[in-house]
DNA sequence: ATAGACCCTTCAGCCACTAGAGGTTCAAGA
DNA sequence: TCTTGAACCTCTAGTGGCTGAAGGGTCTAT
């Protein structure tokens, strides 16, 4: 039986993480000692192992949710779990390609500006001119 | 003058974020007719859309803030906005590096994956495997 | 028995907004 | 001048995915 922190060290995950998914309905209500202390077996070690890699390949806990549904009923098509997948790499797709964008502009902000005064400078220049701007004005924060 | 929904068409903002920007002192208080209502004018449709550009181009608005002194302040060296455009440009080749591994797991996951049942579902089996986890524990949320 | 490493709950905060409730003001047309 | 209705106002709360801290309790080795 594993304490939280155990649990926490072996999947790279931080405890408050842990009690974080506990509480949304990500990870079940794990076993506990007399004191109240959480006490987690393998089948949790492996259902937080599978959180924790989803997340690194940027799935959204909703997304994961959904996975563990699928995964824990196998007997449907795998077609669903399919289609999560692709949204998910158009997502990555389409943030490589507007980053792509973004580091040709910065290069450009960069190379054009060495140790003049502000008054010239092309960094801040950049940044005041319309003309220069993008045009996509949505999907900012992505 | 412009009203604060003109200003949010001009600059692509919603007009809620205006008066967030303003809240956190990153615009400064307009001026106001006698009802009340925000009214603007081109010096702050400038600093607004330099905010926007920045924003697009993936500062945060701390770095933002940065820049805004530095342009406020133009007797300055530049060396510093440029520091600020070249931490930017390491951030963003970070993230395209990191998005490039995701998207060719991601890749390998889908191509394998052709409507079998759950059972053997390649999507599901990856997320499952430790073996095939990124070994990159940190830096998942950026 | 005690030290101290670990655990518990609860609450607040982070970023950068976004949404909604419930009310007020403005500008254009009749 | 009056009325309509679009746009404005403030305030509060919520989003996602955690993270940190306060103020305690428990477990285990010595």
């Amino acid at each position: 039986m594993l304490t939280i922190g155990a649990l926490a060290k072996r999947t790279g995950t931080k405890v408050q993480t842990i009690r974080y998914y506990e509480t949304i309905g990500l990870m079940p209500p794990p076993q506990r000692t007399a004191g109240g202390q959480r006490r987690y077996d393998e089948a949790e070690l492996d259902r937080l192992a599978f959180v924790r890699h989803g997340r690194q390949l940027g799935f959204s806990l909703e997304a994961i949710r959904e996975l563990l549904d699928l995964a824990d009923n196998p007997a449907q098509s795998c077609a669903e779990a399919d289609s999560i997948a692709q949204r998910q790499l158009k997502q990555v797709e389409d943030r490589i390609a507007r980053l792509q964008v973004l580091q040709v502009e910065l290069k450009r902000m960069i190379c054009d500006c060495s140790h003049h005064s502000v008054a010239q400078c092309r960094v801040l220049e950049v940044l005041r001119d319309h003309s220069e701007c993008l045009t996509d004005h949505d999907n900012i924060g992505a």
